[in-house]
RNA sequence: GGGGCCGUAGCUCAGCGGUAGAGCAAGGGACUUUUAAUCCUUUGGUCCAGGGUUCGAAUCCCUGCGGCCCCA
């Protein structure tokens, strides 16, 4: 029977004694086995690292075409498909590989009568998480399978490594984080997860920029960290020979340009803050700031509400969602509701006199000796009220002194109009009628209020940018949303660091 | 900062005082319709690191490193 000079076992013939004698860990000795296959596709004639490879379809539109197709007809139309071996499965002289590109899954069938004598040795040579292109009919295995029935197979690339489990995949968090590629190959859900960020980024510049914002890209190296209330990451710069801080927040520069008259610009930018880490805090994440000339506040709830609901569509996210088993409706408009209102209705306390902010705050082990009343208030209102707060809320009107770079209330100085957006009792958007009164702005930026740390303020004198505000700054409205924390509501992650493709790491002991 | 859980083969995990196990992966063999293929067979380990207790430690204790979670 096994008369023809190609053997029937499509295994490479050279022994693997000496690859293995010097192993010692199971490590060396898988990679052994892939090199010598490798070697082996040299012998050949083939370059294991694969060349150009044109005019292949998606698996996802593989699958569209082969649904309408006769299940019993295996000689479909002649298709190329290009992706990864997920699955091999050999049968004797006939092998099937789950292939995966970007879009999904495909079956292959190999057959040693079909592929013929010069591609047949190049089946024995291939291992799971090698990258292939194949050419043949589409159609359906008698099981029934959607396959494509290889006419050729042109070798793409070796992968030296062994991948993960095949049925498991990475567990293990940290390794799923160190070695991404992996997570996105095999984890379930991960590569859709940040697709979903690109689309839902991609919404937010489409919602801006149909409403004429300009994107631009301001400075990641401040003299002074501004805009914002953390600690920034330092450094020094060798040929000014001067401290740098890299930015906080985008908000002073973004502001500079509405004096320069771009009137209604954005930044989508990366923003440092050298500060804790946790399932909601990555030190360098994604920020939106905008800002609209002649506009308030309320102006930007409206925007506010605009990009959420265009960025769930994008995103694929029903209106009635679901996120860290709480119900959540992002049907806009979202609710409005008035800072002092929320604090009486969920502490009982009267927002209005200091004594009784002071001992509602007490009462729940919060300090109060020395500290500013509205720090106290703000400390109580993030104790009490933000939980509480599950379908998307805009909280209005916020305590003056606790908002230094925030217009204040015509008739009410110590109203501060600021509004932040919580669901699910995360600050997803943070926004003002902004403050461009540049003698104000100075006064509260000398300011540090009693009780609070210097990263915990965000009075920094700027005096470039009183000197901008001076020149004349149009009342504008401001606004800010965390991405990070969007898309994690979006795709129903749980922690930042699954919405981050490479989240911060200790370097891997060696 | 405080507390809890975890770290064993390339991956996923079991073992929790008597000296290292399974599945997958890998090597050899069978199979032209499999699909987490199946069947036979073989190989593979500083049990995170260091110290301690013990006749004996992957297992108990301490310290450190790394990870995850909760609280502040």
């Amino acid at each position: 029977m096994a008369s023809s000079d190609t053997p029937d076992r499509p295994a490479p013939t050279s022994s693997p004694d000496q690859a293995s004698s010097d192993s010692r860990s199971t490590a060396s000795t898988l990679e052994a086995a892939r090199r010598e296959k490798l070697a082996k596709l040299e012998e050949l004639g083939i370059d294991p690292w694969g060349q150009r490879f044109d005019d292949v379809q998606s698996m996802a539109e593989l699958r569209a075409q082969a649904a309408g197709m006769d299940p019993a007809d295996q000689e479909g139309p002649t298709v190329r498909v290009a992706g990864r071996i997920l699955l091999l499965r050999n049968a004797g002289r006939l092998v099937f590989l789950t292939l995966a590109d970007r879009s999904g899954r495909i079956q292959v069938m190999l057959g040693k009568k079909q592929v013929g004598p010069e591609v047949w040795p190049i089946v024995g040579c291939l291992d799971l998480g090698d990258i292939v292109g194949v050419e043949g009919r589409l159609g359906h295995s008698n099981s029934g399978e959607i396959t494509v029935f290889a006419s050729s197979l042109t070798f793409l690339t070796k992968s030296i490594e062994t991948p993960p489990d095949k049925y498991h995949g990475l567990v293990d968090a940290d390794l799923r984080q160190r070695m991404r590629y992996l997570d996105l190959i095999h984890g379930e859900g991960v590569l859709e997860r940040f697709v979903a960020r690109t689309r839902i980024v991609d919404a937010v510049r489409r919602v801006l920029n149909e409403r004429r914002y300009l994107e631009i890209e301001g400075p990641t190296l401040h003299t002074i960290a501004g805009g914002a209330a953390a600690r920034p990451f330092a450094t020094h710069h060798n040929a000014l020979d001067m401290p740098i801080v890299m930015r906080i927040a985008l908000e002073l520069h973004l502001k500079r340009l509405l004096v320069g008259g771009m009137e209604r610009v954005y930044e989508l930018g990366r923003v440092y803050r050298n500060e804790g880490i946790s399932p909601r805090h990555n030190p360098e994440f994604t920020m939106l700031e905008a800002y609209e000339a002649y506009g308030n506040y309320e102006t930007m709830m409206d925007l506010t509400e605009a990009i959420i609901v265009a960025a769930a569509q994008a995103a694929g996210t029903p209106e009635q969602h679901e996120w860290m088993g709480k119900k959540v409706s992002l049907t806009a408009p979202f609710r409005r509701a008035r800072y002092d209102e929320l604090l009486a209705e969920v502490t009982g306390c009267d927002p209005t006199d200091v004594a009784s902010v002071a001992a509602a705050a007490s009462a729940r082990g919060i300090d109060t000796a020395g500290r500013h009343p509205d720090v106290i208030k703000s400390e109580l209102f993030e104790a009490t009220v933000e939980e509480t707060l599950i379908n998307p809320t805009f909280v209005i009107d916020y305590p003056a002194a606790v908002c230094p770079l925030t217009k204040r209330k015509r008739n009410q100085p110590e109203i501060a109009e600021r509004f932040e957006l919580y669901v699910c009792g995360m600050e997803l958007a943070n926004a003002y009628t902004e403050l461009n009164d540049p003698d104000l702005q100075e006064e509260l930026f000398r300011t540090q209020l009693a009780g609070l740390d210097d990263d915990e303020s965000m009075a920094r004198m700027d005096n470039d940018f009183i000197k901008a505000l001076r020149h004349g700054m149009p009342p504008a409205g401001g606004l800010g949303i965390g991405i990070d924390r969007l898309v994690m509501l979006l795709t129903g992650a749980s922690s930042i660091r699954d919405i981050i493709l490479f989240p911060i790491h200790r370097p891997q002991a060696e």
